[in-house]
DNA sequence: TCCCAATATAATCGTATAGCTATATACGCA
DNA sequence: TGCGTATATAGCTATACGATTATATTGGGA
């Protein structure tokens, strides 16, 4: 497996997934599951940027980028630092990256058993 | 790391993460982005069940129940089977298990470093 | 203190969707 | 064919939220 830095090795055994759990686990999937906001995290990808940064490489308005920073900053999946006008944000950890890069490879595999249909 | 059945070993490399593969991948996310939905994965966690199954372990009406699981098998996150007047639906792989097990770790990790701060 | 730049927030609007109720479809059986 | 059960869908309402525009806040420099 490749190396991803400040990745999971695993769920510690012991807490059961409870509803109440699930919840958080979802508001968490919810923040992944918007386009934006995943342009954004891949954008942090090669380390901390400003919101102008952002701005542009996630081709978002300025009101916009702040507002999705703010939630996902909330969710503790990014952190944040000031220096003078500029807030750097960075990822919280690199197991975000890590969740993405596995449903990517999941879609993958997705997609190409779709596609073994029509051979 | 523990065993997970048909879990991803991790994105094939070579695909860049275009915007539009974004798209996708944020649907996906999307879709687990739900605490119903999520019940209804962590139900069928111990094998494939009937519509009338997961109404009971979800907690969620016929109809919603329904909506949903067609949602999950459009795109492709569980597989169907009929049987009779019954449809048993069971994950398509066991990778969607293993997404919610990291981020549930991940969660951990999150409220336990919150904790710290109170120490 | 005043002004400008960077970021955050407020107000608004449009759209997506979760949940509900009611109805439709599919299947087994008499 | 008619009936009952399991599942799917349609129509509706309320809510969440993304995008936009405008305004507010924060910090640095003159």
């Amino acid at each position: 497996m490749r190396a991803h830095p400040g990745m999971p090795h695993d769920r510690i055994p012991g807490t059961a997934l409870t509803p109440q759990l699930l919840e958080l686990i979802a508001a968490r999937f919810k923040a992944l599951g918007e386009p934006a906001r995943l342009r954004i995290l891949h954008a942090l990808r090669s380390g901390e940027k400003s919101v102008s940064d952002l701005m542009q490489a996630a081709q978002l308005s300025q009101a916009n980028t702040s507002k999705h920073l703010q939630r996902l900053h909330g969710l503790g999946l990014v952190e944040r630092r000031r220096d003078g006008l500029h807030v750097f944000y960075r990822l919280a950890d690199g197991s975000v990256l890590y969740l993405c890069d596995l449903m990517c490879g999941r879609l993958e595999r997705q997609l190409d058993a779709d596609r073994e249909l029509f051979r």
